[in-house]
DNA sequence: CGTCACCTTGAGTATTGTCAACTCGGGTGG
DNA sequence: CCACCCGAGTTGACAATACTCAAGGTGACG
């Protein structure tokens, strides 16, 4: 096989023809400007389960897209334990948390859930671009922000909401935001453990094990592994105490 | 009183004068473009105990940096609860959390928890000069990320530490960022009611009130109201499982 | 000096965590 | 191809932390 071929086998996909492209950053760009974006971009091989997109504590260098799969990221705390800080899916964008770090490192450690192809968007160069492209510029700020906006909310869910409210917001989220991924409506994937999920939720995975049978007795869900389907939607936004999504 | 004296009196301290300049933004200004930033920004009247900043839903025009006294910002959940989602102190920035925002409106509400003042700079003007000023963008950046890295913090707290841990972590992070206050050491203002504390870490206003006497009875503060002493630091960097700071 | 927030303290309860046993399912090696 | 094994998930019993409700105290301000 020539270099040539290899070439194209990393890059196939351009964010120009991406099927992602109206969720990530080419949005906030002018087609004719989309080309800039594309060269900076590097499109990794695909990391398997469990592979890590990077470490906490080595170099910051890279915010990533992804374009399919799912990520966690997680911070270990100096009490020494885990902290799931948060789930990634396709579209969406990882490391925001890691800029500016005093100490110029990632805050977290970002690691794949299930086999996970990502764009890498080395910093430096994407800032470059920033001073050059106000919209680009501006769409980052707003991705930050909204960032700070979802860390909050999931704070209010984590400080004062019942166990239950916790599980019933988490899986409209991610029915929500899976939405992209060509699966049947009110099918949700679960790619991460329910450990990970109790983690997240500042819930003891027994805590979830326990909710998800609950729900499902109650003909709210049905869960099979990691695959869930909503089956009463509006009984679930109820007891999310969430308005209709 | 000529008009002279009045527009004298409201912009008195000036970025390059200003005490707190190492820790807001023109820290990524070359001194010779700090005028522009000081151009854009327009030093309000103080406000009163208990003033609007801003209100959730209301138009998102400016970010604020606090010169003096101390804010807080809540949000209203859908399911109608106060959330207290943080706390600034002088030389901080409120409202990074509504930029680019669906609606274009404030996240949350700021409410000044003593008298206090601040410099009110206007966001599109911001982002014009972030364009122009490499290090004012990468300085925002760094701002926004921290904020990240802030919350997933108290995430954290919230999610999984005891209730005294959390306490005590709240105390030392306002004692270290109070710094700036020529406060004698290890004094502690507590600008906000037992009740904001509570909610702002998931607990119960009885809660925080039993863990302040606690916490005196083993010698570790002095409370008296809103007055508050470290009387035994390193005993509180171990209650909050913290490091040393 | 009285009133009104805010704060403190107490008693009882309940949600959720911990510990432990058991089951299920996928993958591997015989 | 089947059996085994191991990690992940489920379920149950019990305990504990923190909440709720309730009553009393303190300080600021008019």
């Amino acid at each position: 096989m020539s270099v040539r071929h290899i070439a194209i086998r990393l890059r196939e996909t351009h964010c120009a023809e991406c099927a992602l492209n109206p969720l990530c950053l080419p949005l906030a760009i002018e087609e004719s400007d989309l080309d800039q974006l594309d060269d900076i971009i590097a499109r990794n091989q695909p990391l398997p389960r469990g592979g890590l997109l990077f470490h906490q504590g080595s170099p910051f260098s890279a915010v990533y897209a992804i374009r399919s799969g799912a990520i966690k990221t997680c911070t270990v705390t100096p009490s020494g334990d885990e902290q799931v800080t948060g789930f990634y899916l396709p579209g969406e964008i990882v490391g925001l948390d890691s800029i500016g770090n005093a100490s110029n490192s990632y805050d977290s450690t970002a690691v794949a859930l299930e086999a996970t192809a990502v764009c890498a968007i080395p910093f430096p160069a994407l800032e470059s671009l920033a001073l050059r492209l106000p919209r680009l510029q501006h769409h980052l700020f707003g991705l930050m922000s909204s960032e700070i906006r979802n860390d909050r909310q999931v704070m209010q869910l984590v400080g004062k909401r019942p166990a239950e409210e916790r599980v019933a917001a988490l899986l409209l989220s991610l029915s929500v935001r899976g939405k992209r991924q060509r699966l049947p409506e009110n099918h949700v994937r679960l790619p991460m453990s329910r450990s990970d999920i109790g983690n997240h939720l500042g819930l003891a995975l027994e805590t979830v094990s326990r909710i998800f049978t609950r729900f499902q007795q109650q003909g709210v869900i049905t869960v099979r592994g990691k695959e869930l389907v909503i089956v009463d939607r509006a009984r679930l936004c109820e007891l999310a105490e969430a308005r209709e999504r």
